[in-house]
DNA sequence: AAGGTGATGTCATTGTGTGACGTCATTACT
DNA sequence: AGTAATGACGTCACACAATGACATCACCTT
């Protein structure tokens, strides 16, 4: 809901009433609140669209790949989701930057896409501990890429920054 | 607070309302919102003391130990903290997996620990960048394997069995 | 045209969270 | 000792989120 996204901006999260939402969006409360389980969901509705590019794209990776180029290729697949949708994603982590509760839903959105993740990599080869941790570590990679990408990065190139963020993470181990 | 845990356990934790806990605490509902900013909070009161332990013991590190090795100790210290206590985290952890606002809260504090885990890593070789990556990988090492331990582990090895996730999240690149 | 179906609005209720304010006990200062 | 300051706790009142029950209206089907 853009009506929603323009207020929360403008005026603050907390500032911002379901009322206030939903009279400019010519809504009531209550009609609201059949679109949107809560106040903050208006922010995470791409949620489920994400989940299932990444998760088809592992399950799609070669036969022969390793759980971690599945991984990257889930990684890959998630990052072309956000193709031309880089100024949106500035103004929409500026408020969720501004409110815990919004990072709390951030958080657990996360947490969902890897348990998806971890599911794909296990339709594979991996087991289900090392899909778990795989899936998690492979979605925190690609949190922190997007974070450096909406703060300055190149908005056509969250793929490759994702990807290269995998490598110098592999590269911790060797010291 | 002990009553509230026990509430939230024998009858779950919506159905638990601030009135009951203050009640069975001998208080107030108002004084118990002097106690804890929100309801969820009363489950995480020793997340502060875990941040200072993990983020101290990075500091602490060997002048010439690498980022990793640095987190690895923090991991140790970290694991310390939770000696004796694995059937009261039991059951703590089966109240948060029943409820996604508590886990919702969770994935916070996990935030704020990788947060001050990364100020620790900081402190010294480390970039901004890799610093956060590092400490972000390894806080959810941490909670993956936190979360084996409360499944089915030795409730004196939370520390080993987190080094050992470590190892192998590092192998995973060798592929 | 009648009746069903879905989308929306109205109303009422519960519970969280917070501000304003009062009371009481303890401590500190003269 | 007497009194002022401080802090812990309670009472009252309120805004708002969230949800269930029910009404209304538009539109589609036959």
């Amino acid at each position: 809901m853009g009506a929603a996204l323009a207020l929360f901006d403008e005026q603050g999260y907390d500032e911002t009433t379901v009322a206030d939402i939903a009279a400019r969006a010519g809504l009531t409360r209550r009609t609201f609140f059949r679109y949107f389980p809560d106040k903050r969901e208006v922010l995470f509705s791409g949620a489920e669209h994400l989940e299932q590019v990444f998760a088809e794209a592992v399950k799609q990776a070669p036969e022969a790949a390793s759980p971690m180029q599945a991984l990257r290729a889930g990684l890959c697949a998630a990052g072309d989701v956000f193709a031309g949708v880089h100024p949106y994603a500035r103004v929409r982590a500026r408020v969720i930057a501004a409110n815990p509760e919004l990072q709390e839903r951030e958080l657990i959105k996360l947490e969902r896409l890897a348990s998806k993740v971890a599911e794909a990599l296990e339709g594979r080869q991996a087991t289900p501990r090392l899909a778990l941790l795989t899936a998690d570590i492979g979605v925190r990679v690609f949190h922190r890429a997007f974070a450096e990408w909406v703060a300055n990065g190149d908005p056509d190139a969250l793929g490759p920054m994702t990807a290269r963020m995998l490598d110098e993470l592999g590269e911790l181990w060797d010291t």
